[in-house]
RNA sequence: GCUGCUGUAGCUCAGUGGUAGAGCACUUCCUUGGUAAGGAAGAGGUCAUGGGUUCAAGUCCCAUCAGCAGCUCCA
């Protein structure tokens, strides 16, 4: 017998073979129906498994019944979908190899190993193949088999994918777990649903290709995603939420608003920002310089290139150099030098190749002779370095980091100086790879809201609380409440870091407190740090659900020590600085974006390009709308007259869809009374008439106070981690 | 960078190997109006770029460039 405890406390004594449908069935045959999987000790399992197993050789457990009612349950009937399409697959297309088919935060995708290409005009009768499947309703059943009945298996199944996973990445396991459903059997960890029948909504989203264990030299296989539900109606709330997305890409309302282009011909993920666009950023700039000066920050301006022997130093230059534009050469011969050290360091020089590129360099003007005499690679290498060290190398920086170091530096610095702290809208450029670039939200030139603070070790804590107090500020400014905070830290396996273990482990040890003091909602990453150093980013969720990383915070003890900072202490001696790097925005470019798409592109009074547009019902009262439009620019606002000859509602539908706050209608009788009719573009409606020094007051109030009025929310609420669950089989 | 898809007017998009199309926007004229589109006319194109196949290419093929989705990456 086993012991089973109840979530409302109960507990009973069960047969060993009794699985929790038959629990459920004992309650009440509607229950048993609605079962999706079981809850055992906390984790989910089959729901068709006797409680022996699930028991694992104890004599009791707690469980819970999972329905349609827990979102656990989604996850197995999502896991169980991707079992139903990849049979459906197999059955339209032999000889399918199947990969891994996991579920994401909203669906499920599987890899196939096909040659033949499906599209997306394949997925209706894939879907109806699946829903031909779901009718006929079959089980799941879960079996074991040893380890050499397995690759059997597999191998019987010409399951290649499968096999080879068996034998490497699942090789710590002496029994493998297998799902069969009808004629389709899978390698499988399972939990899975009773019946295939549990599966109410369903629909295929999209194909695309994907690599063998996420392994870009790794097989390419195809990635055909979908997403499932218990009904249809939380389905269609969830495609009408990734339409909502759709209508808010900040790529689209960037275009139609006229925020910003990314042109081809000035080039890729370089962004330029359009009036309306630059206006948004301004006010933010404005608004951070203000905060920074109260928090006393100071004000430094740095070059967009430095020597690249600067970012040697900081590291940066080696660490990053795929994802770098490539360096500016002084010297004709520095490219040809610099390419020879690579290629000298990866062995991949011939002794001809050697001999053609030095004899180009020669004609360039580089003097080889300590070259000629080097005898070891080592020494040729050393050679070319000396040399290529004369000559002017710039870069295009890629963080501003090391010129305020060189700021910091430019002075003997006291502990009574400290902490430092210098700040920078430093404009920094990357050459991310073509497939990662997206609008604004990932571009090749962007511009942090940096800044730097040195500081004496005890002062790090302090530093770093008043920066997590800064970043919350700036994003309940513009009215994003809800963020988590990601502590990223080292993975202790890795070798990419830089730096001591003593300084990772204070550095990581000094967030992890201030943080856990700060009451912020904090969850830790291992291996996602910098290299030089642990990081707190802020993940904030906008109005319809989705995450962004935007704000960071970052601690460093790296830098300093490889720069050699110093400050002189209270006891006369030099000292160590510690470096906190910190972007409240990130960068400012994928913040606008962010906020676009947050805002759906409807800016708040304080934040809208153009807040106020001046509507003359005839062009008889033009001159008042002029007059209009010159006092409202003279109190500080952002105003426009439509003076067009066309009628007012053609005005009034114009200023809707460019989404502009307040509209002004005037016409004779506002004119008479020097006063404006006040449209509201949320209401959509005419609010009533107000002398101009009223209206004026009402939008000054609620710029002042930051108002936001409106944030256009997806009505879709069913949310989950975006995050793909852990897929060992 | 990898895999796949896409590229036609400023925008959104039709276009079956045989003379380049629509709606919106734009320009001009008429209209002078009261809270989401008044009317008419006009202008606008190297069909992304470069090759190829063909009597004939926007349409078929190849390459390049760019965009999109996903993968991989993100200081």
């Amino acid at each position: 017998m086993i012991n089973v405890t109840l979530p409302d406390g109960s507990v009973r004594d069960y047969s060993e073979e009794t699985t929790p449908l038959q629990i459920a069935a004992a309650i009440s045959e509607r229950l048993a129906n609605d079962v999706i999987a079981a809850e055992v000790n906390g984790s989910v399992v089959d729901a068709m498994r006797p409680l022996k197993e699930l028991a694992e050789g104890t004599s009791s457990l707690t469980l819970k019944l999972l329905t349609v009612k827990d979102a656990a349950a989604l996850g197995v009937l999502r896991h169980s979908c991707a079992h139903i399409m990849a049979r459906a697959v197999m059955r339209l297309f032999p000889g399918t190899g199947l990969a891994f088919g996991p579920t994401t935060g909203h669906g499920f995708y599987y890899d196939f190993d096909l040659d033949q290409r499906i599209s997306e005009d394949d997925f209706p009768r894939i879907e109806q193949e699946m829903a031909a499947i779901i009718a006929e309703g079959e089980p799941f059943e879960r079996f074991m088999l040893s380890r050499d009945e397995a690759l059997e298996l597999c191998s019987g199944m010409h399951q290649a994918l499968k096999v080879e996973h068996i034998r490497e990445g699942l090789a710590e396991h002496p029994t493998l777990s297998f799902y069969r459903q009808g004629e389709f059997v899978d390698l499988c960890r399972g939990p899975h649903i009773p019946r295939a029948g549990k599966i109410k909504a369903f629909k295929l989203l999209s194909v695309a290709g994907a690599h063998w264990k996420g392994d870009q030299s790794g097989k390419s296989l195809q990635r055909l995603y979908g997403t499932a539900w218990f009904s249809k109606k939380d389905q269609d709330q969830y495609l009408e939420q990734i339409e909502e997305a759709k209508r808010r890409d900040h790529r689209v309302l960037g275009k139609r608003l006229q925020l910003f282009q990314i042109d081809p011909g000035v080039g890729q993920g370089l962004c330029l920002w359009l009036p309306k666009g630059a206006t948004i950023r301004a006010i933010l700039e404005d608004f951070i310089k203000k905060e920074l000066l109260e928090r006393e920050y100071e004000p430094v301006y740095s070059p967009h290139i430095g020597r690249v022997e600067l970012y040697e130093t900081s590291g940066h230059f080696p660490y990053y150099r795929d994802s770098q534009f490539a360096p500016i050469f002084g010297h004709d011969a520095g490219r040809i030098i610099d390419f020879c050290i690579r290629k000298l360091q990866e062995g991949e020089l011939s002794a001809e190749n050697e001999a053609t590129l030095l004899q180009a360099a020669e004609i360039m003007g580089y003097q080889h002779e300590e070259y000629r005499r080097a005898s070891s690679i080592e020494e040729k290498i050393a050679a070319l370095r000396k040399w290529e060290k004369q000559q002017e190398r710039y870069l295009l920086k890629p963080m501003n980091c090391p010129h305020h170091v060189e700021i910091y530096k430019s002075q003997p610095r006291s502990y009574r100086d400290l902490p430092v702290r210098l700040a920078e809208f430093g404009t920094v450029y990357r050459h991310e790879q073509t497939g990662e670039l997206n609008g604004m939200l990932r571009v090749r030139g962007l511009t942090q809201d940096d800044a730097h603070l040195f500081c004496m070790p005890e002062q790090v804590e302090e530093e770093f609380r008043q920066t997590l107090e800064l970043v919350q500020f700036v994003l309940k400014s513009v009215g994003l409440e809800d963020y988590r905070v990601q502590l990223s830290v080292r993975d202790p396996a890795s070798d990419k870091y830089v730096g001591s273990e003593e300084n990772w482990q204070q550095a990581e040890a000094s967030l992890r407190k201030v943080l856990s003091e700060s009451g912020l909602r904090f969850t830790t990453c291992e291996g996602e740090a910098a290299f030089y150093g642990p990081k707190a980013d802020f993940m904030v969720r906008d109005a319809i659900g989705r995450e962004w990383q935007l704000g960071t915070v970052q601690l460093d003890y790296n830098l300093p020590e490889r720069f050699e900072l110093e400050y002189v202490g209270p006891d006369n001696k030099m000292h160590r600085p510690v470096m906190i790097h910190r972007a409240p925005f990130g960068s400012l470019e994928r913040f606008v974006g962010m906020l676009i798409e947050h805002f759906a592109g409807a800016f708040p009074l304080w934040l809208a390009p153009e807040q106020i547009r001046v509507l003359p019902v005839t062009d008889h009262v033009a001159d008042y709308a002029r007059d209009v439009v010159k006092r409202l620019k003279q109190a500080g606002f952002r105003a426009s007259a439509d003076l067009r000859s066309c009628k007012v509602n053609a005005k009034i539908r114009d200023a809707q869809l460019e989404l502009i706050p307040y509209m002004l209608v005037v016409g004779p009788k506002e004119a008479e009374a020097n006063s404006v009719s006040v449209r509201d573009r949320i209401e959509s409606r005419d609010i009533g008439m107000l002398t101009l020094e009223d209206a004026i007051a009402k939008f000054e109030q609620e710029v002042r106070e930051k108002q936001i009025r409106q944030v256009i929310k997806s009505a879709f609420t069913i949310q989950q981690d975006e995050t793909t669950t852990e897929n060992e089989y």
